[in-house]
DNA sequence: CACAATTCGATTGTACACAATTAAATAGTG
DNA sequence: CACTATTTAATTGTGTACAATCGAATTGTG
């Protein structure tokens, strides 16, 4: 018999790794309709809120680096959804804006949130528990 | 202001996804004397309590299809943790065993559970909690 | 102002992840 | 027994992820 604390079910980072994978197909239907995946919703969801962003600072937002960044935000481009510029302040910096397209998807994607929390058939004290608590273990890890 | 619904920091899913990945990056280092990534870890896991697995089985237990499996196994098998064999009865099974390196590995694996525990800096009944509601939702979005 | 250090994005290489398709093998049905 | 349906891995194509490196631009220091 295996030893106990390597059992998989007893592994919380496994219940956490597979259900961010469970969830982003549960998504997917979902965001069928603006024509993203789930992390370039997450930059959609940037944008709404701030209008203009160097891609260093959205990384940063999104724990995400160049590497992924850069290919994501040039499909985006491609979709009609952003653009990207120079600034010419800095001209090391590329700033990413909405395009009209950008910003009238945010009416559409109103009721995603919603639709997927009914999915998980948590109720509201685990919502906000489970949020509560991700938050606490990701400022953690985050750290140096 | 944008909607306060679609705000990143209101996103439980945007925890999820952001938590998932700083803990799969944490992991790495735990990992290296291995010489595994972390899913390849999570197969360790799943061959140390059943000894032999189909590919589908092993699937079914990750959360994960042939085409993530496939390659991942086959890299495993080229770094000599595992052995890769069809099926005598069914020649379209493909079982997955350890080898004796993939075997020894165990004794080197027990302590990076705890390891890791340890930096996220959740005390035992946030972890308890955590794992269960997690387990709650990973069944409800794995549900047809 | 020179010039080393830093910052920033892009690129490269490796490794997942998954939908869709294919091919081989087996099981089920008449 | 023929023949269809099903099961199972593998393959293909697209899209993240991230470490490491590069090159261009800017900043800090003397």
């Amino acid at each position: 018999m295996a030893n106990e604390i390597l059992k998989l079910d007893n592994q919380i980072c496994f219940q956490l790794y597979a259900t961010t994978r469970e969830m982003t197909k549960r998504y997917r239907p979902l965001l069928e309709e603006l024509n993203v995946t789930y992390p370039q919703y997450l930059v959609l969801l940037v944008l709404w809120e701030t209008d203009r962003i160097s891609v260093k600072a959205l990384g940063k937002r999104l724990f995400l680096d160049s590497g992924t960044l850069t290919p994501m935000l040039k499909r985006m481009e491609e979709h009609g959804l952003i653009q990207r510029a120079r600034s010419k302040e800095d001209e090391r910096v590329v700033e990413v804006v909405l395009t009209e397209q950008g910003q009238q998807a945010e009416k559409q994607a109103e009721q995603i949130p919603l639709q997927f929390i009914e999915q998980t058939n948590l109720n509201e004290e685990e919502v906000i528990q489970l949020k509560q608590t991700l938050s606490k273990m990701l400022a953690q890890l985050d750290e140096a």
